[in-house]
DNA sequence: CAACCAGGTCACAAGGTCAT
DNA sequence: ATGACCTTGTGACCTGGTTG
């Protein structure tokens, strides 16, 4: 599923995005997006996309009770706190206990760094840090991160950043500094209060100077090894191709080789996996390539632009209605009951409803609220922001994801409404079965369990904050994948350029998805359900971070809702949404133009039939494609302000 | 004139520039307007001055501490030492003997913070410091408050002014130090005697270890958390947008309540170089009170809004479209030639043309190319970005302002193509007369010299920052005057609320001068025409750092020029796209819509009657209105990225 | 040149001290 | 025990030198 997404990506987008996250813990899970790789005595984090959200930083709050109080606390979660004061092997969370910087990554899909590399001159090892690595990205844009092919490289001592090749590794600046002065001043630190074996990551690197001087020569720091002018080219190359071949060898591994390849056709193509920048654009997409049934007429202007618009087509409205239609309904999944298909628009909304309350006893993931034991992945501003923690068991959980990148209209999908952090409560109904791994999303077809708003906004402490983001984000992915699909069915859509279908893509999608969903947002009450069943009312969902664009989408959904469109209406009205996106960047606009007008001319031949007396439903509904574009940059814009301070 | 801009006025930018500005003395005065927030760790007490227009951008905070020292001594309050812990009572004045922190504030105006915040992250809470002395200033002698950006930070556990940001959070020392003993000795502290919630503020923390410690952690504070060394130019961004945004939210919510009062005099034009946070939020629109012609018809939903929306009017289409043409023609200057109007939409761009020519013999305002020596408010991330100074003398001018704040939706006009750094060209014809104060523009009426796009995009380094900014931003004044009065006369406007009239031209005026000036760019040649008379290609902007705004503008400006739409036309669209604005943060929507659908039904029947054989255009006309949105957005976009790296 | 690193700098924070 | 002040590091940036 992550296919399509990665087809969207922008590599330098994601890039951008992606180092704005604040580091903390790390999840590796190739599926979802950031690498990391040791190559050449640095460890790589490759930046892919899905997973832009992060949570934020540094696990602080709540999480921190324990590890003081009994420092000791194996508690799989604050590694970092129980790494210095107490049993030391506590350090990580999660598998691993082995001293690697890297180690945590809940995940079992992580890989972490084998102990026994660590002094070597690794190599290229891949693993994928997905929400957070935020140390990481955080640094990353004014930061001097050493990128490598878009690659960003970690210090080899402690997991931060590398900002360059010092002393003969790849090094932060922290580690970097403390090594010359250390060399510099020839101290002698303090012994280590413990067994002298810390290990030493960004977060606890500061506690044990022993530790870390030792875990410096040991990574081969040297005032020897010092290397100066550029990176000679030879060896630039040498690294680049270990890090293909272990990209390789990680995707390989991780997913069986064949299995996927068939569920995840695109995935090789996905410029997200590979080297990010240039690829991008040039990416293939499986979007293009098939057959088109349709093509747009009347090309409105010349166009100076190197495509040539698509040739008119013969096709007749009713066909492009007809067309739009099926592939609206067989890439709407949620849309659907299991077996049946309702075309009542009203009907349809009750279907929702009553598919979300049905999809609640089963495969339904929870979010519970557990003694706040867990690390928090929220960051001091996020809580901050938060405002009010609302009790004791209060823990600032970030939810948001990104699941594309675009130039400014992000098609990133966010929880505009709890991005900001969430207070928890009690919730009774527990899935703890459904873990990231247990996700029930079966990949070829979505199952009816995964909405963009199918978890509870509360969420579980006892869960890695990359776990939470990995949910979450899978939770969104189904849905894009869906209107990629749908995009694809669009008749004429394959017609545009490749790149052209991908910007579109970029730019509408949330639209899409807005008013794929808007029917879960209901004005009148002002709630909005989620795939637990369960309804949360705007306030309460307010008071937990939700920015204006919640009220906005309220509205947006309110007035949609009002026009009771049926199910043609919405297939055309969706289609001309994605068609009409944002247009800054396109190649040939014209060719846009005119596909637009085609199903616009569909449309509203389509609405002048069922609402021959309400004349004015398919301008309402032109107008609703300002709003969307509104929402659309709402929606960046809280992005933006996540990731700003994430 | 500034009346109006005045009213439009969000304090985001106005915040963005206090945030410039170098501390000083401080003073207190709820009414005027500082603001405290939250952010990142820290709440914040916003200091405006009136002294921001200064500096826009460059001041770095880094040499803010400094100057903080020295003004201390002179306070004449030293509240402060009163209040760590002895009487209590005598620490606050007047009013509440709360425990505040902040409380005294030699001036009657202040505010303290009100206890029944005290528990919670204080949200959003106003003070607003001028120059005098404030608790917080109270503490300095000496002590060591952590400022950013002028702003006085303060301790997220109890609210004393911060010394910084100590585990992760912004603390005093008092709560750093009491943290730092609790992790270190792993203390157990005595059971809380009350129900375990007590508040911890400044005057009480002492009273409840227990408490103090869980509210430490609840915060956020934690071993893990740590930074060292120097704070990243990015959390200063960050942390700049967080307090942009908390402003925002507050203005808005200041504005909305309060927003009713007096017209202000003009003086202060632009709002961006006045005093700006306290004024702004209270200011009051002249925009409202007059009489109004025509009111919307058939409010379409019932309302749960207060504002009951405008009764149905009687008058009729043609006196809509006779209303709103007239309104435009007269309300929009640059569009005549001083004395004749033309109807014609092909004469009416020729016009243009030939008045700009015409005018840059008089009255324009040129910056010209001299020595390098001027300060440059650029700061060096803006340098950064600009990559290369072309030459010796060259001085990366910001070319900017904003005009005009709103929520998300700028209404700031900025010169979308040289903000982001400009190399300098020589120009021959100046006219150093044309200073600041000698600005040419007349009251009453724009006397055809100023247009957004009137000056060239070259500055003059001789000019302080200030002083270009200020020619800046007038040289937009007289455009937004002008569409505020347009909207004053759209016949069913003044029945809006105040304060939706307010957020429409918040939300609405960029995109409505997108629509006057699309015809300065010729989109067929890649030129933008300058009040100058000079037209610069895209090519050449571009190198000088112009965005994709300017390409979008192109692609826009190009679309609506092949609608070839008549004076009438042209007018009415000019309403809708201002009625149709964003509308998040609308009192009352439906009044809103109520009012569009009226103006739509008038474009519409214009437009039918126009172009009898193009059914399309009105449809056409309706997208543009989304493409409309996305150019304001990028062009927020475009805006906060200046702002951030300015 | 421009990429790239050692080393310097200094804003900042942890932790220690000691009068209260 | 507290917290204002002090000492000791830390690390983000910068500068200047080195190399391809």
């Amino acid at each position: 599923m992550t296919t399509h997404l990665k087809i969207l990506d922008g590599g330098a987008e994601v890039l951008g995005q992606n180092l704005q996250l604040n580091d903390g813990v790390q999840k590796v899970n190739f599926s979802a997006g950031v690498v990391e790789c040791q190559v050449d005595g640095g460890v790589i984090a490759y930046i892919s996309s899905s997973s832009s959200a992060s949570s934020p930083s540094s696990c602080h709050s709540d999480s921190s009770n324990s590890s003081f109080q009994s420092s000791s606390s194996s508690l799989p979660s604050s590694p970092s706190s129980s790494a210095s004061e107490g049993s030391s092997g506590g350090s990580s969370c999660g598998s691993a206990g082995n001293g690697s910087s890297r180690s945590d990554f809940s995940s079992g899909t992580f890989t972490t760094i084998d102990e026994s590399q660590k002094n070597q001159q690794v190599d290229t090892l891949c693993i994928k840090t997905t929400y957070t690595s935020a140390a990481i990205l955080a640094k990353a844009p004014g930061g001097v991160s050493t990128k490598f092919n878009g690659m960003i490289l970690l210090c080899k001592v402690c997991g931060d950043v590398a900002s360059g090749f010092h002393y003969g590794v790849h090094a932060c600046e922290g580690c970097k500094g403390f090594f010359r002065r250390s060399i510099q001043q020839n101290i002698q630190y303090k012994k280590c209060l413990k067994n002298e074996s810390c290990s030493i990551m960004r977060m606890n690197r500061n506690r044990c100077q022993q530790c870390r001087f030792k875990k410096c020569l040991s990574v081969g720091m040297s005032r020897d090894a010092v290397r100066f002018g550029r990176i000679p080219k030879r060896e630039k190359q040498r690294m680049l191709l270990e890090m293909q071949t272990a990209m390789k060898t990680m995707m390989n591994s991780q997913f069986g080789s064949s299995a996927h390849q068939e569920a995840l056709p695109d995935y090789q193509a996905s410029p997200a996996l590979l080297p990010p920048m240039p690829p991008i654009v040039n990416e293939k997409l499986d979007v293009i390539g098939q057959n088109n049934q349709v093509k747009s007429p009347t090309p409105p202007a010349p166009s100076s632009h190197p495509l040539p618009p698509p040739a008119p087509s013969d096709v007749s409205k009713e066909d492009v209605i007809g067309t739009v239609t099926r592939a609206h309904r067989e890439t709407f999944m949620y849309n659907q009951e299991p077996s049946e298909i309702r075309n009542d628009a009203n009907h349809l909304m009750e279907g929702r409803m009553n598919n979300v309350k049905h999809l609640t006893k089963s495969n339904n993931i929870h979010f519970n609220n557990g003694p706040s034991t867990a690390r928090c992945p929220v960051s001091e501003s996020q809580n901050y922001i938060n405002g009010q923690h609302r009790g004791k068991n209060t823990a600032g959980y970030s939810n948001i994801h990104s699941v594309q990148y675009s130039n400014h209209h992000h098609t990133n999908i966010s929880s505009g409404f709890s991005h900001k952090g969430c207070s928890q409560r009690s919730m009774s109904d527990v899935s703890p079965a459904h873990r990231m791994n247990g996700y029930p999303c079966n990949r070829g077809r979505r199952m009816h369990l995964v909405c963009p708003m199918s978890m509870s906004p509360f969420i579980d402490p006892n869960k890695s904050g990359p776990q939470i983001w990995e949910e979450f984000s899978m939770s969104f992915t189904p849905a894009v994948k869906e209107v990629v699909e749908f995009a694809k069915r669009i008749p004429g859509f394959k017609d545009l350029s490749q790149y052209d279908q991908v910007n579109l893509l970029k730019a509408g999608t949330f639209e899409v998805l807005m008013v794929r969903f808007a029917s879960l947002f209901d004005a009148k009450e002002r709630t909005v359900t989620f795939l637990s069943g369960k309804k949360f009312c705007v306030d309460e969902l307010r008071s937990m971070g939700a920015g204006e664009l919640l009220n906005s989408v309220f509205d947006f959904s309110e007035k949609l809702g009002a026009l009771q469109l049926s199910e043609e209406e919405m297939s055309l009205f969706t289609a001309v949404v994605l068609v009409s996106a944002d247009r800054s960047g396109l190649e040939n606009v014209n060719s846009v133009e005119a596909l637009q007008e085609t199903l616009i001319r569909a449309l509203r031949t389509i609405i002048m039939k069922n609402h021959p007396n309400e004349a004015s439903t398919f301008t309402r509904l032109l107008l609703k494609l300002a709003d969307l574009r509104s929402l659309n940059n709402l929606h960046s814009d809280e992005l933006l302000a996540f990731k700003i301070h994430p």
